[in-house]
DNA sequence: CCAGACGTTGTT
DNA sequence: GTCTGG
DNA sequence: CCAGACGTTGTT
DNA sequence: GTCTGG
């Protein structure tokens, strides 16, 4: 029998999921000035240094209680609080423009909406599958809108957990992708972030704001394709 | 009322 | 949990 | 998102 | 191709 699989031969990979990677690096300066911008009361000293954040990855996230925001910690794919078991395919993204019609993710909406400090996003074009790192210019770090959800197993275990927003691309992207990650402006993030915030029209609004945040992108290596290989040479630019 | 689903992406 | 379909 | 597996029987 | 795992 020889070791060669159906896929060899048939080999057809479609492309699936639009923010699908991720980088979230953020060392103390930068977690510093997120803990100020953002009037973090409670957060780590330290935040794992992940370059390569893949689906079902635990990662740092912006969220309020009252008027406590803290940093707290989510498998990222979200699973809601009703599920009878994990999602077979992890939900890592929620459609902005359906997000108050699906079940799954409208309660989350509009009482657990949070942000994820992200260095920057992975997007592999289309065409030749070349990734492409996308940041926002200088180094300030972004922060995808998000969703977030608990959930209890049947075996008593307690999994956090949240989805990132998705949206139309903005003509920067768009030559890469029809979607991108919910960006919002700074100005939205104490409404974004605040729980009392239930209306479900002036959230859905914030949806539809476009994004002044400036973005760059640029060509990385092929290393990151394999979430295993997480150093930071998967943020370095390669020659195009 | 109960049963059953509950998601995204892109391409054809 | 919440919504749709029968 | 990409990577990687993808099967069965019974015997050692 | 389809499914699971990270």
């Amino acid at each position: 029998m020889p070791k060669k699989w159906l896929s060899e031969i048939l080999s057809i990979n479609k492309e699936k999921w639009m923010c699908g990677r991720f980088a979230q690096v953020i060392k103390y300066q930068d977690l510093k000035k997120m803990t100020e911008e953002l009037k973090i009361k409670e957060s780590s000293e330290q935040l794992e240094l992940n370059y390569n954040v893949a689906p079902t990855n635990i990662v740092a996230a912006v969220v309020a209680k009252d008027d406590w925001r803290y940093m707290g910690f989510f498998r990222w794919g979200l699973i809601p609080s009703w599920s009878k078991k994990i999602p077979e395919q992890a939900l890592i993204n929620v459609r902005s423009e359906s997000i108050l019609e699906k079940p799954s993710f409208k309660t989350s909406f509009l009482r657990r909406r949070c942000l994820i400090p992200a260095n920057g996003f992975y997007e592999w074009r289309k065409t030749d599958k070349q990734p492409f790192f996308i940041k926002a210019k200088g180094d300030n770090l972004l922060y995808l809108a998000g969703i977030y959800d608990a959930w209890y197993g049947p075996d008593g275990s307690y999994i956090p957990s949240l989805g990132i927003i998705t949206t139309s691309a903005n003509d920067f992207i768009q030559p890469l992708h029809e979607r991108m990650p919910l960006l919002l402006n700074p100005s939205l993030y104490d409404t974004w972030l605040n729980p009392a915030a239930q209306n479900p029209q002036e959230l859905q609004l914030l949806l539809t704001v476009p994004s002044e945040i400036e973005l760059e992108m640029y060509p990385v290596s092929r290393r990151v394709n394999k979430p295993e290989n997480n150093d930071a040479d998967c943020l370095k630019p390669i020659a195009h």
